[in-house]
RNA sequence: CGGGGUGUAGCGCAGCCUGGUAGCGCACUUGCUUUGGGAGCAAGUUGUCGGGGGUUCGAAUCCCUCCACCCCGACCA
């Protein structure tokens, strides 16, 4: 391709909508062009970019055995009624009226017409097993869109379902898309790992998250330094401490703290370690309160919390239902002397192996020091992980420590079982000759967000650098005074001829414009390969190379330079 | 949805407080010069100042209202 013959929209500076690194520089590059908030564009050079990552997905998809659909994207209401998830999904689902005030949605996802497919098309064992996959445009309307198209509303999806007759079929399909997607993500040259993740909204049993490793992920991820646990920190188990709770030492003594209501304030103003102190949440759940209590310098875990009995469909208390249960205001709660008849107490492991804690007195302006379970008040109700693991902790698996990073979610597999075949009456006949619901797994990669991650994982302050399998050219030929150096532009000419010869993914900037703005504009859009041509090298005989990382230019012998990079591709 | 912020040329911004009919840089067009890291000079082009309403002789500027976009939050008691 030539420049000249390219739509390069190049930006200087960056619209100041955009904030984080890859957002910026994809507008900069010319990448995508906003619309509307969470809706893009994708211009030519996106383009390139995006069918690069599809072409992969599509062949590692395709020989992991699943074969290509495609379906609408907008999809009747009446599918998504029979699962229950047309009320279910609620807002951030984009639901339209046709002109007869028949309902639809804008897909945010197709386990329905998959599976309504599935009941209609397969009837026997024998069909079985099946994937079927698609790359889509999916719409979600998000509560915020931001980050580009790393969250945005409307966004490309390869999304994968597969059936089988029995729950070890699944698990085998399940395996076969996990295998895949390893192969996907490192074939796109990233920096990734797979997680234990938790199943939300969609079920289903087994469940992993593909996380491209970045500092900006809006994931963080927990993993063990001596084996190969990682999981998302929704879902990685805090373990009850190893020691035993220690005999209490000190007396209960209730001191003023007035104005003081966080753990923070009053561990400074008692100066004692945060570790020593406790801070009681109260959530509402089938129309009970419960105080729940963690240490003070941990963090709550909302799905986990979630999944505590009795606590399914928590939400946070109301003041009056705080005032009412605990008898105190918020900011000064704490286990120790309450009614449980009007509440429960749900402790943290953590917690429930404290002695000598500090805790709010439900009184306002009064903290309690010196507390013991058991001594000062009945034992938890209920102990349970409902905490954020920190760097640190043991790994679940009793192997090493865990430590976190953060990442962005561009896979996700789901070994869903019978939720939807259930549901849809989607049956097949089995080998006995009885009705048995599909069992069924789902795998999505999202394709705009990996290009997104790409770029967040892999920039410097002048641009992009692509991976060579993303880059939407291979190698830059950039001739210095192409224009004015016959001498120049034969070499280049010459040059660019072998390598588009030779199949390689060549661009030639022969634009009439000054050296600095040939290789900024290069190094902006990341073009991982460059060879400069400059009368300068010419005298020499050499082209000059330089890979997006290499701090120096190497001298190539003109006539060997489309070897030399060729040569760079293939390793 | 709550809070904060921004809307002025394609992009980045100033002007607004203290009303007087719109400006800077980049980009774009033309010409000349220049050409090994985002050129220089000269001459141009580009605006319903987010929309609507109001106050006023007069509104980008003041008031009301709506809209769009961005950031933070929507747990941490």
């Amino acid at each position: 391709m030539r420049a000249s013959q390219f739509f390069l929209a190049t930006l200087k500076e960056a619209p100041q909508e955009a904030e984080l690194a890859s957002h910026k520089l994809m507008l900069r590059a010319g990448l995508i062009r906003k619309l509307g908030s969470g809706l893009y564009s994708w211009l030519p050079a996106g383009i390139r970019v995006l069918r690069k990552v599809e072409r992969i997905v599509r062949e590692e998809m395709d020989r992991a055995g699943a074969l290509e659909v495609i379906m609408p994207p907008v999809q009747p209401a009446e599918l998504w009624q029979e699962t229950g998830r047309w009320e279910l999904y609620g807002p951030m689902m984009l639901r339209i009226k046709d002109r007869a005030e028949r309902e639809f949605c804008y897909a945010p996802t197709a386990e329905e017409v998959i599976t309504d497919i599935a009941r209609k098309e397969l009837r026997s064992y024998r069909q079985l097993p099946v994937n079927f996959y698609q790359i889509q445009t999916k719409f979600r309307d998000e509560i915020r869109p931001r980050f580009g198209v790393l969250r945005a509303r409307e966004f490309s999806m390869k999304d994968a379902y597969s059936f089988d007759a029995d729950e070890a079929g699944m698990l085998a399909s399940y395996r076969r898309m996990f295998d895949a997607y390893g192969r996907i993500f490192t074939r796109l040259g990233l920096k990734f790992r797979s997680v234990a993740a938790d199943s939300g909204e969609i079920g289903g049993s087994a469940s992993n998250e593909f996380q491209v490793l970045a500092d900006s992920g809006e994931d963080q991820i927990a993993y063990s330094d001596a084996s190969d646990y990682a999981a998302n920190i929704e879902q990685a188990e805090a373990l009850a401490p190893s020691a035993p709770r220690a005999a209490a030492s000190a007396p209960l003594k209730k001191d003023p703290t007035p104005g003081v209501s966080t753990c923070e304030g009053v561990a400074k103003l008692w100066n004692e370690p945060l570790a020593r102190t406790v801070k009681a949440i109260l959530l509402t759940a089938n129309d009970r309160v419960h105080m729940l209590l963690i240490r003070g310098d941990h963090s709550v875990n909302e799905i986990k919390v979630g999944k505590v009995p009795g606590l399914k469909g928590w939400r946070w208390s109301t003041d009056g239902e705080i005032l009412a249960a605990a008898g105190g205001p918020a900011g000064y709660l704490g286990p120790v002397g309450l009614d449980r008849a009007k509440i429960t107490v749900v402790a943290d492991r953590t917690v429930a192996a404290m002695s000598d804690f500090i805790c709010g007195a439900n009184e306002k302006d009064f903290h309690l020091r010196g507390a013991n379970w058991g001594r000062d008040c009945p034992e938890p109700d209920l102990v349970a992980d409902v905490r954020n693991v920190v760097a640190g902790d043991p790994s679940p698996d009793g192997k090493g420590r865990l430590a976190l990073v953060r990442g962005i979610e561009v896979g996700h597999v789901f070994a869903l079982g019978r939720r939807y075949s259930e549901a849809m009456g989607a049956t097949f006949t089995a080998e006995d000759g009885a009705q048995r619901p599909f069992e069924m797994g789902c795998y999505g990669i999202g394709i705009t967000r990996i290009v997104g991650a790409a770029i967040e994982q892999n920039h410097d302050e002048r641009g992009i650098i692509w991976p060579d399998p993303m880059a939407p050219f291979a190698v830059a030929v950039i001739p210095l005074g192409l224009h004015k150096s016959e001498a120049v532009k034969a070499a280049a000419e010459k040059l660019y001829g072998e390598l588009a010869g030779a199949g390689v993914e060549a661009f030639l900037d022969d634009r009439n414009e000054r050296p600095g703005v040939l290789l900024a504009d290069q190094e902006l859009v990341g073009i991982p390969h460059r060879l400069v041509i400059g009368e300068r090298g010419l005298k020499e005989g050499i082209a000059e190379y330089q890979h997006r990382r290499d701090a120096q230019a190497t001298k190539v012998p003109l006539a060997e330079a489309a070897a030399f990079v060729r040569a760079r591709l293939a390793g």
